[in-house]
DNA sequence: CGAATCGTTGACGTAAGTCAATTGCGGTGG
DNA sequence: CCACCGCAATTGACTTACGTCAACGATTCG
């Protein structure tokens, strides 16, 4: 089995813990729910289509995967990425078609959570359910900054502010060692994530490198000065909104 | 009074109407919401600031807000426009601190909503609750959109995609006459909206100007050809979710 | 009427895009 | 085992969209 499909026994409580202190009834309510019944889907698999019918919220358990939107004429810009442990829009009941399309980037694992969860979370389970819309208030503070990110930065800043960032959602739910992570996605993907060329993706990274800030190699990401390179970005961690724990681990690295 | 005081009072009711069938029972209710005591902010002013406590959330009543953030050196990018009948951050109860501010564009008239109030709606009015998720969930989706635009639209498809967007909202609260509405921000302003610098803004505009698309003056936009306008823009009115009526009048304008 | 603010224009600089050739690498099959 | 393929990444030469700087109009407001 590749290990991309593996599921973390207690990653999504590890998270949600940076959030709200949850009970042991919590954590027991969540781990039923992580042991449910999950589906999986290869690369490149479209896991949602634009102008589909929601059909319930996601949670990622295993491997990455990403939201994206593309223009009339091919262009692509990748809108959020998906990591273990993410709820795939919370409140998706609401809406009547999607528009946008999400994407598994390695071979994905996930559950489907109904309204009926989410009732009987909020009634019985009031503490998890509020860590979970603290989570998603989160997802929407990143999409806000990657505003910013297109908006105002440069190149290496776009490029460094990203890796800043995965570093610090990778590490709240372990599976960042040091310095270094996984990164399971091509350049291209890269660049229509940050709004630039997949040339000027390589140069930038090449910059990076020689500047002996990170490296990218073969899908693994080191970085070198995690200080430096959130200096490099403007990377301030307020919008992900850990608790104090959480923004020292961002500081230190 | 300056006219962007004056609260136009079915407003939001003719919003959320687009997203759920409401009673009048509903609409009852949101009169009363509507009548309450509200503030007022003058232009410039900051209605809440980064790193603040949340302290609720704010219904738009009259005049433009804008949430913004900085960077660290003080570049900043406009993250959305909040408009009369617009909800800032229906979750705002969970967090602990502001990680953006959000600052009044023209004399600004808003009135507080607390948790009650979102308890009582959603046990007794749950129809025109499920309007504010939806309402919120197209806020998010213009988020997105926004993102979209930043990562891979030029200069004219950006500025062209802003205007189509800020024409259907403004149409669906009825602020928009004909092809032409009030657009009460300078350029500079613009700029840090679209990620231009404010002199590339003054050539685009005057670009779309010779293309006899739109024209800008004293603040006052006119939309000569709106097809053409979101065709120069790959504009797509699908995530702003509006139902079969509202979808249609994007189309004609 | 004058000061401040906002918008416009021109000349010039630069970051990032494009095109195209080349290299490295992992998988496949003979 | 090596030859081949296909994809991803890199590099160089050149183009372009947008930024910067600075001067100059226009509009608003006291």
């Amino acid at each position: 089995m590749s290990k991309w499909l593996e599921r973390q026994p207690d990653l999504l409580a590890r998270k949600l813990e940076h959030f709200a202190r949850l009970s042991p009834e919590d954590i027991e309510a969540l781990d039923r729910i992580w042991r449910r019944k999950s589906v999986t889907a290869p690369p490149q698999d479209d896991i949602v289509r634009q102008g589909d019918p929601p059909g319930g919220v996601r949670l990622m358990q295993a491997g990455w995967a990403c939201r994206y939107r593309m223009l009339a004429d091919g262009r692509r810009q990748i809108l959020s990425f998906f990591l273990p442990g993410d709820l795939c829009d919370l409140n998706n009941f609401v809406l009547r078609r999607m528009d946008h399309s999400v994407m598994a980037l390695t071979p994905v694992r996930y559950t489907m959570l109904g309204a009926e969860d989410f009732d009987s979370l909020t009634t019985r389970r009031p503490r998890l359910m509020h860590a979970l819309w603290w989570d998603n208030l989160v997802a929407m503070a990143i999409q806000r900054e990657w505003t910013v990110n297109l908006g105002q930065r440069s190149a290496v800043e776009r490029l460094a502010h990203l890796l800043c960032e995965l570093y610090v959602r990778l590490h709240v739910i372990g599976l960042a060692n040091g310095g270094a992570f996984d990164l399971p996605i091509t350049q291209v993907e890269l660049a229509d994530t940050v709004g630039l060329s997949p040339v000027h993706v390589s140069r930038t990274l090449k910059d990076l490198r020689e500047r002996n800030l990170v490296q990218l190699h073969r899908g693994k990401l080191e970085i070198f000065d995690f200080q430096a390179l959130s200096s490099v970005a403007l990377f301030r961690p307020d919008y992900l909104h850990l608790a104090a724990e959480g923004a020292h681990l961002a500081a230190n690295a």
